[in-house]
DNA sequence: AAGGTGTTATGATAATTATCACTGTGTAAT
DNA sequence: ATTACACAGTGATAATTATCATAACACCTT
């Protein structure tokens, strides 16, 4: 065992890699050095189109490095974001076990680094391995799971509240720091909790007069933390 | 062959039933007699719960007849609903496999009748059967991608259009037809499309001035579908 | 250096939606 | 029969949010 895990260290040596962890778990030490052989990694920079809407599927994609965002257009030009997928999450979750095309987009908003297997051979893997299909089911459960609560709790809420939600998120989930650097937009916020793009500005405008936040430009520090808590709990 | 299959009718006697198919094309005839032999129906009258938020998962569900809704309590005293299920729907999509406890309620919205296996059964087969798993990993994504790509049409729309939607939903995907009754309150309209009551009343009260439906209490019938389409799509 | 483009920002006004108030209506419970 | 209660419906008003206009600024491109 000693010796197949640092063969395998060579080519896969993420710590935290949970693809690694799920092929691990269920897949014999032979077919687990083949999936770390073909696994290819891809970098892209900012605002770099990963995946366009409407494309065939035939790779399975998971997060290394960086952010992405995953949206979807409307026959106006306005853009709707649906979550972020951060390292160690499954970007693939939505479409790419129910449909032969992406619903979806899914654009880098910081540099990333994306592993990306042949989706046929997961799909292999998966049919002969059911342990394994059970674990990525979870995994997959999970991470719709987490879009629908999100979208329930962003639909309750009026703009305050949302925006709030939004600075909260990317403390909390994203960067775990109440001091950060926006990795979006104040137009891609909008679109995620679905209100214009003027009104976010106010609103990061008033939290900043109510000194519930300090902005510079893009770097954003949550001075309140509590009373951001409780506008997006309740306003 | 035919004698297993009508061994199978005995038990298990719904022609569309996706369960069935998806237990009989992977499962082995002895197994799948098990569970025809194993599963419960049981009956919910209209307004009935039949799962508690936060309830412990340890069944598995599947809608023979009638209708139910997917709702999630808010701390205020108002519910969100999520979604639908009708019959040969999995109503068992969300929490089941991410989860060791129900995140939503579900309630019968119609007289119903679901289908319940212990959980533990299925997972059994999951776990050991990984085509029937790769294939109910396939419907579980169907179900959950349809919630979200629902829950994003509804949100780019306003007040009429999402009233709109909700009138062609039931019309095409449930009753497919369009002269129903409504099997819900126009509360629970409001809380499926996130706006209030009145003025999904209001709402409702102007297509019908307008002619493009007729209301006779909970009796809708669409008179104008091209013009309700219109305004769902752009309104 | 000049021009174009996208982002951030703010104000005034219009549109949309929520809230409150009140009226029925039907139905279940006592 | 009478109360209670949820539901359907309508109007007036308040609150919220969108739209339009304008400006400053950064960042490309040429």
């Amino acid at each position: 065992m000693p010796f197949i895990m640092s063969e395998l260290n060579l080519k896969c040596s993420c710590e935290q890699c949970q693809l690694k962890t799920l092929f691990f778990t269920h897949v014999t030490a032979d077919e687990l050095i083949d999936m770390c052989e073909i696994k290819e990694e891809r970098s892209y920079s900012k605002g770099d189109v990963i995946i366009g809407e409407g494309e065939p599927i035939n790779e399975f994609l998971y997060m290394k490095e960086g952010l992405v965002k995953l949206s979807k257009g409307t026959f106006e030009e306005k853009d709707q974001i649906i979550s972020f997928s951060k390292p160690f999450d499954f970007v693939s979750i939505l479409s790419v076990f129910s449909s032969d095309k992406y619903k979806y987009s899914v654009t880098a908003v910081e540099d990333s680094v994306v592993c990306v297997l042949d989706l046929d051979i997961v799909k292999n893997h998966a049919q002969q391995n059911a342990m394994f299909t059970m674990d990525l089911m979870t995994r997959v459960s999970q991470a719709t799971d987490k879009i629908v609560l999100d979208s329930l709790e962003i639909k309750r809420k009026h703009l305050k509240g949302r925006v709030a939600h939004v600075l909260l998120y990317f403390a909390n989930h994203i960067y775990e720091n109440n001091e950060f650097e926006l990795p979006i937009s104040r137009r891609e916020i909008a679109e995620y909790i679905g209100m214009t793009t003027e009104n976010v500005i106010r609103t990061l405008s008033e939290f900043r007069k109510d000194k519930i936040i300090k902005i510079f430009g893009k770097d954003i520090q949550i001075a309140d933390k509590k009373r951001l808590e409780n506008i997006s709990e309740f306003g």
